[in-house]
DNA sequence: ATACTCCATAAATACTTGTTTATATAATCC
DNA sequence: GGATTATATAAACAAGTATTTATGGAGTAT
């Protein structure tokens, strides 16, 4: 049986994971905060009112999976969005979406009507 | 301390929990593969070669967040996409990456410069 | 009625993950 | 040096979740 692209495509484990890493209220409204400029790991904590150890373990993540960037300033760590990783995230989501609305409107952008996901 | 409402808005934990329901694997390849128009379970099943209890129950999640909607005809159960509910995490969702965009440029959209996410 | 297909649900399992607790490191200030 | 501040990390815990196993029910055909 013939499969379609997008449900054969090994890439949609990447996309599952960038969207698990952020489907977490703290997690997005550290990606919110840090998106008004960068911040601190005390100005984090104290903005979103958890702990210490919390916030320091989401930056981590967050940074680990390449939505943030990170420099040490003396006994300080600041935080800022890694805004080519979002935008990956949104053209991958979103060719998600347009696929979408391709197949579903007659008035389809013809040159993505032969295009694939991922 | 006075706060974003980014930060505070409890609204994020609904967003979260959208991202979250479409954050897996088989679920984003479920709603890719009825991108392309109504399926029934057996089909699905098939197309993602799945065992047909896991299919039903992801179909099922997905049915009571409304990503998907559902009729029965005779035996068959057939699942289709909402758009309407992709449309709104769409939205909400592309609110926080604008947001981003008109922290982090000078050319932001000047309407959106007062404006909260969600 | 019997057998078969299609689908849903419940229980059990295995795995992941958000959070807390505890502790360690490194820089700064007195 | 000693105390304090800022941050990171590891272990433990609680809660959730994807998947499998087992089973039942509802429609259809022979």
């Amino acid at each position: 049986m013939k499969k379609f692209k997008c449900v054969t495509d090994p890439g949609v484990a990447g996309l599952a994971e960038s969207l698990k890493i952020i489907s977490d209220p703290n997690r997005l409204r550290i990606i919110c905060l840090l998106s008004k400029g960068e911040r601190c790991v005390c100005e984090v904590e104290r903005e979103l009112d958890i702990s210490q150890q919390l916030t320091s373990h989401h930056l981590n993540v967050l940074k680990d999976s390449g939505f943030l960037e990170m420099r040490k300033e003396g006994t300080s760590s600041f935080y800022s969005v890694n805004r080519d990783r979002l935008k990956w995230l949104d053209d991958v989501f979103m060719e998600y979406l347009d696929y979408r609305k391709v197949a579903g409107s007659e008035k389809a952008r013809g040159k993505n009507q032969e295009r694939h996901i991922l």
